[in-house]
DNA sequence: CAGTGGTCTAGACCACCGG
DNA sequence: CGGTGGTCTAGACCACTGT
């Protein structure tokens, strides 16, 4: 591989990795070939390879396992990733999620201008609920633009546990990369408080997300509310993923 | 160096320098040897120290400037380098600090268990209050062992801006690594809606922090509350430091 | 310009895993 | 056992910085 445009060989290597995974050649959770073989491929020694590798792994596209092989990661949910932990006793748990419906609704000024699209421009609207142990504790609204994913199918939502980065990768081949996570604590409106079953004003954890792909462009916007009376948040490791 | 103890050579450099700048052989934002000097010193390559580096860049224990040299990394406030962004506008603000007080007080239970000690051990506790552009946003409680920092002094906590972790660090030579941010949405109470100036029982983002020492050791708990009707909270990247 | 970090190689050996 | 990732070297050259 010769040098181009001023760009390092390792990084070279990574945008090709990166290809090859969103143009389907290696699937999820299957081993790519070996640092060696790689390293032939691409014309570059095992030790650039490894570096190029060593970057993904940083950014949670590939896993390594020793003695085995190097794999592509499975895109996972922002929020399951996340701990919540109860306040009595240390246990971290993980959420699950149910589908609340999805519709299409049109961009208000303010988020044309977040996801970069014109005002009045077509989104889909999916929210979940959010629960820990069975127990309710948590609201989520993403909004996509339908340009981007002209199908949703509220069956293969579900299939997927709700897990619309997943959706974006395995049914559009877009892979998406979470943005900084911003956080306030609100009072519940009333649509939140009748389907979180809390009172009005109560504190609500807001969680707010913008993901874009890997070329940088917005694609999903969410807000989530959580309960936290008897839980704590804890943000997955890294932020971005 | 010999490779000891099953321990990667580069482990073992870092350790090494580690134990360097804790003894104070290089000062904040002094510059280390070269990374050939240090592989001469240690009987190792520029690569391997290059990787031993590597890891304490990612660790933000040290940092580099290309041509210049290795830098040992200030230490930083947790919550001076996690952004504040107004709900109007997108730009990032840095809070600033006013120093409350600094008394002592005895571990109730939880709080022993949680920083390791016995109950009724001698705290410190410091508080702060946090401010954006002079506007009061927030409150803070840090709670130190009186063991471990036996001399905490108001004008110190001053001088440093109320950044804890630098004085644990600069007089104490204690370098703080900050654990597992968790988050709630609280009402305030009334001590909380007091002092922040704000109703009772509105909502306030509070964060909860342990920071423990590189050997894994607790050495500070902290509590903050923050007024989020205006801004939205930014968690600093990597969320250790 | 000299000195630093940044990249890259070819080859070696180790540690680990699965068949 | 063979194949994989993990570590390490000696040496080379490039890119950047400050003087």
């Amino acid at each position: 591989m010769a040098k181009l445009s001023q760009l390092p060989l390792y990084r070279q290597v990574m945008r090709e990795v990166l290809a090859e995974i969103q143009a389907g050649t290696w699937r999820e959770d299957e081993a790519l070939p070996s640092e060696i073989d790689l390293g032939a491929r691409f014309g570059v020694s095992q030790g650039t390879v490894r570096k190029a590798l060593d970057e993904l792994v940083v950014e949670d596209v590939l896993q390594r396992r020793q003695g085995v092989g190097t794999f592509v990661t499975g895109v996972r949910d922002y929020l399951a990733e996340a701990g919540f932990s109860s306040l009595t006793g240390d246990g971290s748990m993980a959420p699950s999620f149910e589908l609340l419906g999805c519709v299409k609704i049109h961009a208000g000024e303010a988020l044309a201008e977040m996801l970069g699209l014109r005002r009045g421009a077509t989104l889909w609207q999916v929210r979940r609920l959010i629960r820990l142990q069975g127990r309710l504790i948590g609201l989520e609204e993403m909004l996509l633009p339908e340009a981007q994913f002209p199908v949703l199918d509220v069956r293969r939502i579900r299939e997927l546990k709700c897990n619309l980065r997943a959706l974006c990768w395995l049914d559009f081949g877009v892979r998406l990369k979470d943005g900084d996570l911003r956080l306030r604590a609100v009072g519940a409106s009333a649509a939140e408080a009748k389907l979180l079953q809390v009172e009005l004003n109560e504190p609500l954890l807001q969680l707010v997300r913008l993901a874009r792909d890997f070329e940088g462009r917005p694609q999903m916007w969410s807000v989530a509310w959580i309960r936290t009376e008897q839980v704590a948040f804890e943000p997955p490791p890294g932020g971005t993923g």
